[in-house]
DNA sequence: AATGAATGAGGTTTCATTCAT
DNA sequence: TATGAATGAAACCTCATTCAT
């Protein structure tokens, strides 16, 4: 009298999960429980715990997923073919970081801002890149001779909140040129 | 079997509450309960509620106080009696401010990171703040004439992120230099 | 700075928390607390204590006060003067006891229908009113010799069901036709 | 430490607690608590809310129950095979209500005279049925021309306060001839 | 690999009543 | 006679996680 059980790849059914609670997460943000996701893939509550120890594993692997598809879309920028304007191309990929992480909706929420975030800190990735672009722009004469990674870390924070301002609705021009001018500010000689 | 009844003035009663609570959340950060605020007063779980309809309208009043603290403590500089050096003046507001919210210990993270920081949005006091020491500092001719609502929100997360790291354990000496830098560079001429 | 306490007589102060009482009970039904009768008369919590020692007394003090008005405007009609009709009179008075009671909006469920009633069961004045215009009837040869005392309290509820088909909307006149039918049958020879 | 899990089909188990809720609810009436019911059962108290979301979801099971196993065991009379004869079935029926009324013990308190009553009123199934059988009463020419559904209403109030009686510890031969002389006169031509 | 019944600690809130003042 | 702060048991419900099947 079951339905019938649809045994998969454990990749597959890891990454339907994963896919069912991006979606309800950008949908619905923090506050998604795992009842409704199981209910979203069509499988038991149990078989969410084959994958993921437990909810923050997944709130974690989700976050992952998206860092990666930020890192792939918009990589960073690399002085092998020709010179790089690093202020413009600075300017281009915190623009392009606040875009998207507004896009995430609820999920930004649930990942940024919930008790999560307090549990698991996003190990930084973020501000690792940040710092790279910093150096490389150093090494390139673009930057000045800052501190990059205190400096990378202080900066990140303040984009970060560009991306809260203009998901809470602030002016999208004055927040950018504000946040624009504070990055060349800082980093420009 | 029962203990003796304190009775106490309302506001009295208030204020033991409001500091119990500051103290637990202060050793062991979000996470404290009103059962153990009350054990730790001496008081019957219904005598909290007496006070405080929910644990928010606690966690809010703990944080009316310790913002009342600060602005009493570090008022804002003024031009009555003689110029202010603004770009001092706010290396040092910083700075006092950074060491005071690391000094909360647990309770930051209960009162700026927990969900409570996400259901009860601070009002931006500190933003408030911050707007109004650019705006004298521009008039001074002190301050660069950038667009001083966004660029204080922005700064602002910074000077928070400098509080996070220092009370993780980032290098302190490094982490202001940065910070100064910022303000610095944003901000001045 | 307290506000002027005003003593009364013992016996005023207790009627003014009666009559609050049930003023209130009347409009909002069971569910009336303590708190909304004192703030009603505008004394403190425990004034309440010095005149009843718990809720359940005052809902009895309330039932009785109901009672003695019901007895004093419609009396039991008595042959000294001239032969009662008793058919008739029976009928006219409970007409009388339903449209009264209907009229008690919300009091009559917190007296009639509430844990109260189970708590305090009313001492069946009602059914020993009734059981006396029974036997006076059948003095008077117009009721049949039925046992008086269980015939009254089986017919008392179906006159108070009466009640509670009225205020619930069921057709007036119906209701009182059929009461009326099984009165007269149950009681006429 | 725990108790050993004991899984059970919900069908089994949401009958294991209904069964253990009317045990509790006939020894010790209403004021059985959630808890005490679980810990009869051995469940955990969450067990006991993913069968029923609230108290008063479990005392309209109970009660269905009840009016189930009764509607089983006395069906209503039929005239399929032989004519029948309606005061005397009627006689029976009400005699037959009575006695199990009266053996629910405390349970008929918990389902008839708590404030439950008051929240989920009955549906009246008591009254549709004693409603039918005046209805096949008169076409049988047994029963006068009374307004079927009023009177029906009214006389299942004394019927009921027959059960109230005799529960209370009233003569029983006494109130049974009372309410026989009552539903005679009231139906009969 | 999958199920889903069971767990139980957690957290919130109410209000009749008591009692120190 | 009056106050009103304090009590604390009771009731409610949720949901991440476990584990017998």
């Amino acid at each position: 009298m079951t339905v019938q059980r649809r045994r998969l790849e454990p990749e597959a059914r890891r990454q339907e999960i994963l896919e069912a609670a991006e979606r309800l997460l950008r949908a619905h943000g923090p506050g998604v429980r795992i009842d409704e996701v199981v209910r979203e893939v069509g499988v038991a509550r149990g078989t969410f715990y084959l994958y993921f120890p437990t909810w923050d594993d997944l709130l974690e692997a989700v976050r992952a997923r998206l860092f990666e598809a930020f890192d792939h879309t918009y990589p960073l920028p690399s002085e092998v073919r020709r010179p790089v304007d690093w202020p413009a191309a600075l300017d281009w990929l915190v623009e392009a970081f606040v875009d998207f992480t507004v896009g995430l909706g609820g999920l930004h929420d649930a990942i940024f801002h919930s008790d999560f975030a307090q549990r698991r800190p996003s190990g930084d990735d973020a501000v690792v890149r940040l710092t790279a672009i910093i150096r490389a722009g150093q090494e390139a004469g673009s930057f000045a001779a800052v501190d990059a990674e205190p400096t990378a870390r202080l900066l990140f924070a303040a984009i970060h909140e560009a991306t809260d301002a203009v998901a809470a609705g602030a002016d999208r021009d004055r927040t950018f040129a504000a946040l624009r001018h504070i990055l060349r500010g800082s980093l420009c000689p």
